[in-house]
DNA sequence: TCGCCTGAACTTGCATACTAGTGTGCCACG
DNA sequence: CGTGGCACACTAGTATGCAAGTTCAGGCGA
């Protein structure tokens, strides 16, 4: 390989996607559900032999999980799912408040009519899942709310940052038990948000978010207290 | 390994290092003070025999920096330093102004006496160092006083993430040739932003500080065009 | 002289073997 | 019956071998 020459072409997303990712995105996908639950031991070799594959690919996966806190490696001793830490809630919940704020000022000042449309859009599908009681779509199309709001901020980066960061907020959250009256309230924020936006009311709009992230972060304690075993500290 | 039981005792910190660190380390100063220069090619194999290790600490190593985006892995074709990519400079300095502009307003809110001597002592140290010339101390100083306002914040998780996502704004500063005013001006700065937190003013340390972060920033677009080989987009 | 084709050398991804260290349970002994 | 110690099973860390794919250079032919 030539040193100092910059690659030409080949972008890496038309590469197969190495086997690595799967075995992470299941991993991950299972610790922020509550499959595995925190304290649980795991080992490569089982998990290797589970996804019918070698330690390797399975390694770069427990380094990931465990570089974003989910899970706990202990050389020469075995690798845990993370407890969940309140502090480390806590600090996503400041990061994630601190950067969407921000984020969604920018959005109602910079929000053309297709990006209002937009949006509108996902309100209207986010009724439609919640009428129909599809809480699974209405979870996606809560993320896909923030994510659209970010984006209008031209700051998508943020949303990969904050998907990470998100992750132990994630955790408590699969623990609530999505009361009735709970959905609604979260439907009602959204609709408040997504209004101060169409209005272009930088104010409003963080005011709202802030309020809406606010109330999910204060079942927390609640939510600690009912499952006390999962948690830390 | 009893599955279903958390680990007791063995905090990770006690364990003996493992080798990857090293080379994480090791290749991770040479990216961002520029001793491995944009697009330079390497492979774990070359690595893994300057260092005397074997590949897979290198590989590992490899991913992690890739994954802060420093790295660029190509699958069957080779490993590449990253290109300092400006739109990635821009969301660094973006998420970096957002939470050091909220943990400063809470640091100038919430500093006791001894917060505030110790402030004063990193910036008598800071001081002693510009007059003695000695810039690599200034810069450690630098890093410990951004650190410092934010442990006072109460938030010191922000930090660790922001060590993160500064890298991609470390990388164009090193490449700056560092006039003599402007580590005056960084120093009054920094002397305007101490001032303020000791007044317990969160407004003035808000601004002082966007002030700080955004003299830096400026100079981000002169160094990409006096250096647009080291640069994409 | 230009263009194509072929092959060799390189890359990373993955699988496997081995090492050093840890925790636990069982067994012998008091 | 209780306790101490030892052996074993299991862990992650590391080394190495193999496979699949890419790049580049050199030679051959037009």
């Amino acid at each position: 390989m030539p040193a100092t020459v910059t690659p030409s072409a080949t972008p890496a997303s038309d590469r197969p996607s190495p086997r690595q990712h799967g075995v992470y995105d299941a991993l991950r996908a299972a610790v922020l559900c509550g499959d595995m639950r925190p304290g649980e031991g795991i080992s490569e070799t089982r998990v290797a032999a589970r996804f019918g594959v070698s330690r390797t690919p399975v390694r770069e996966a427990f380094r990931r999980l465990a570089d974003e806190g989910l899970l706990r490696i202990v050389p020469q001793v075995g690798t845990f799912v993370a407890p969940i830490q309140l502090s480390a809630v806590a600090d996503s919940q400041f990061i994630r408040e601190t950067l969407e704020c921000r984020t969604v000022r920018l959005a109602a000042e910079r929000a053309g009519e297709a990006d209002v449309a937009a949006l509108a859009g996902l309100m209207d599908r986010q009724r439609a899942a919640m009428a129909s009681d599809r809480h699974e779509e209405f979870f996606t199309l809560d993320e896909a709310m923030h994510a659209e709001l970010i984006r209008i901020a031209g700051r998508p980066a943020v949303w990969d940052l904050l998907v990470t960061v998100k992750a132990q907020l994630d955790r408590v959250r699969v623990l609530s038990l999505h009361s009735e009256g709970w959905a609604t309230m979260i439907l009602t924020q959204h609709e408040r948000i997504v209004d101060r936006v169409a209005a272009r009311d930088a104010a409003g709009a963080e005011d709202a978010m802030r309020e809406h992230l606010r109330t999910v972060f204060a079942a927390v304690d609640d939510i600690a207290q009912a499952n006390s075993h999962f948690f830390e500290k």
